[in-house]
DNA sequence: GTAGAGAAGTTTATAATATAAACCAAATTA
DNA sequence: TAATTTGGTTTATATTATAAACTTCTCTAC
């Protein structure tokens, strides 16, 4: 009845990471971190966790002399994010059963 | 960009329940853990995490001589439930920005 | 009638998770 | 060159989810 929820991507602050990355393509970390809101110690926490699942890539360059924490969503990222998504329909699709 | 997400509506478990009771109006304890396929502990506390919340209404009744605890969504529980999916559109809708 | 098994939960202990505070290093500005 | 800002990481804490252990009652079976 009820499908088994992702639990790396049943957290706000990582779907909004991959939400993000889905529609972005790649993004830098304190682009991301202004558009979900969150604190740097917090997004790092969880862009690491989403890395060492494979869902994002982080690249590690530098913009000038400054560093450059860029993300990108991964196949296996898209895929996860779509079955959660689907999963999650069946928690919300009951009404109309 | 990201609406925040009701804590108590994200989680596994108790989306599940109140999902549950939206579409069922009323459901037994045992009713609602075969559906959800919880352990009776886990579900006790996230059921007396919703009630406490007033999202669900707990009747404590019997059938018969045997115990039966009649769990009911309030229009509360209904109103969080459409602000949490409507926050989740969010999260999920951002290809189609 | 009482010993054991089962149903229906609740309480409590533990393990996992999220989160921010504290910290570090480099670069820029005063 | 001292202070501030940028760009993060590490670590400590607080919260949460979860299941194990326990309780109470009922129903058989002896």
């Amino acid at each position: 009845m009820f499908k088994p929820l992702d639990p790396l991507l049943h957290s706000e602050l990582r779907l909004a990471v991959v939400s993000l990355l889905i529609s972005t393509e790649e993004a830098e970390f304190p682009y991301i971190r202004e558009q979900t809101g969150a604190t740097a110690g917090n997004l790092s926490v969880q862009i690491d966790k989403l890395s060492a699942a494979g869902y994002i890539e982080v690249e590690k360059t530098f913009k000038g002399r400054k560093p450059c924490t860029l993300c990108r969503i991964t196949p296996a990222g898209v895929k996860a994010f779509e079955e959660y998504v689907e999963a999650l329909k069946s928690y919300l699709k009951v009404k109309t059963k």
